[in-house]
DNA sequence: ATGGGGCTTCCCGCAACTGGAGGGTCAAGC
DNA sequence: GCTTGACCCTCCAGTTGCGGGAAGCCCCAT
């Protein structure tokens, strides 16, 4: 397979795959013209990685995870440890989120938002948040 | 004022100061010695660009929330399109974690975490989510 | 005069790609 | 055989919002 059909087949764009090559997530053969020649090894890990990716992990942790997923000796505590972490990372930035909704959400509540320049938004955004 | 002082005052790194200078959000200054010297308008300048990048406003937003906080003939309906729209982001960005929370959590819940190789979460990352 | 801050500029690096330039390769159609 | 277009290659620069660190002034106290 060329990079053209694991990008079609896995739905990462191929600049993303070669990007995943370079830092050594994974290790496509070559052809004699050149081209990357990839087996369903690298599909199924081109597969997990965007699985892994579309769930937030980070390139570190898929890296991890990969480790992981081809180590027939793993524990699956391990892989649960990384999962548990992530989560209360997602769990962290959700909270931020959400304060900063509530904080801003406030503020658009009270402007008018007419022609006027009067703006409770400005004047929050200028003064101490208590 | 140097900006060791409206480092302190605003709470944003000496680093950072710099940099919205660098960037035209802020213009203060030079003493005959070179330093930066800054102005109660810098400084709050600089509190109003902390406030609202811990709102999570892009830089951008930020330049754009400047000039209508310093133009008199602004109005409120201009700032309040620009909140409306960064809190539309939040909503979606808090709406992407959340459903990568769940699905997270799920693998989580149904992974024993002990000694033994067999995981629901690789196997999840490793064949579609459906 | 010497030591320790503080200030300056400049340049590199981070994450995770994306875009583009400049060029080789391959298969099909004429 | 030649061209055309779709692929593929590498390399370099840019993105966002800074942080780290080097190399070098400046200023004040001892």
């Amino acid at each position: 397979m060329n990079i053209g059909d694991v990008s079609r087949l896995s739905g990462l764009p191929a600049k993303t795959i070669r990007y995943y090559e370079d830092i050594g997530l994974i290790k496509p053969l070559r052809s004699s013209n050149g081209y990357r020649a990839f087996r369903d090894k690298d599909l199924h890990k081109l597969n997990f990685l965007a699985r892994a990716r579309s769930l937030g992990f980070s390139i570190e942790d898929c890296r991890t995870l990969l480790e992981l997923y081809e180590d027939q000796d793993r524990t699956s505590a391990d892989v649960k440890k990384v999962a548990e972490t992530h989560l209360e990372r997602i769990d962290e930035k959700i909270r931020e989120l959400k304060a900063m909704r509530e904080t801003l959400n406030e503020l658009v509540d009270a402007c008018h938002g007419d022609h006027r320049p009067d703006c409770p938004i400005l004047k929050g955004l200028s003064s101490p948040t208590q």
